[in-house]
DNA sequence: TAATTTCACTTGCATTATGCAAGTAGAATC
DNA sequence: GATTCTACTTGCATAATGCAAGTGAAATTA
């Protein structure tokens, strides 16, 4: 489907969100891509979720075509591929990190460290531009 | 099912997020009790995306099963029930709010109007304080 | 007081999405 | 020439969603 001619629900932002990435699995690619460096297809199925094969081809390709991610050919073996953020998926890291210092606060078992959530509450700004940075 | 038996596939601050409410319409409910004042069962079923019954029935349930939204019965007339956000409902804001930011960036037929986006860019704390006000 | 309306769901059934296991195609390596 | 690696695709069972209609209890109307 062409961006051009994708219809949504509505145009309200939340909706508009939660249809490009309002799925089980689209943000934990994301994530992958953010945090974890990972950028290979094999790589996003070693998470610890467990993505099934054709579930990870569909969502990449629906990312891709949504504008949130790239696939190109590696130029150091050319049977694999590489897929990245762009800026547009570069931007949802403050809405994440959100996402994280919530799910941390609510979840008594939460995997993320206490100094993550300290360093949010500190400086945001520069978190994030660390993080950029790291891509 | 009770929130002592729940099994999460892992508890990666995402995934925990996208567990709770990483479907269609989950948010799109958090949505019309924060920024819609909706609080009725018949209300929720007349927002622009239209949800079905049934949906809406069992993601109330899930809600209120994960502790996000109350269920209560309205003085003024004992046959509805009053749907009302939990603390832990209302502490999705910020996240929402750079949701919404992200999606007016990248939807050109945003529904959000640039002096929302404006007053979030120039003081959102505040803005915060506001809407949980006016809860 | 009997019938109608309101509200919050529930049910049945068709369609769509997801999960799992296995298979494939092309390039690189042995 | 055969095996391996990588990125998928396919088939099929199960689960989630969408749509229309139905239900039951309380309140309102006739």
């Amino acid at each position: 489907m062409k961006r051009s001619e994708r219809k949504y629900r509505s145009h309200c932002p939340i909706n508009f969100a939660q249809e490009l990435f309002g799925d089980k699995w689209s943000l934990l690619i994301i994530r992958d891509l953010i945090f974890k460096g990972k950028k290979y297809y094999g790589e996003f199925l070693t998470s610890g979720e467990k993505i099934s094969t054709n579930i990870l081809a569909d969502r990449l390709e629906k990312l891709e075509a949504d504008g949130l991610i790239t696939k190109t050919i590696d130029n150091k073996n050319n049977v694999k591929k590489i897929y990245a953020l762009t800026p547009k998926g570069v931007d949802l890291l403050p809405m994440l990190l959100e996402m994280i210092a919530w799910s941390a606060k609510y979840d008594d078992k939460t995997d993320t460290p206490a100094e993550f959530i300290q360093k949010m509450e500190e400086d945001k700004a520069s978190l994030i531009r660390e993080l950029i940075a790291g891509l």
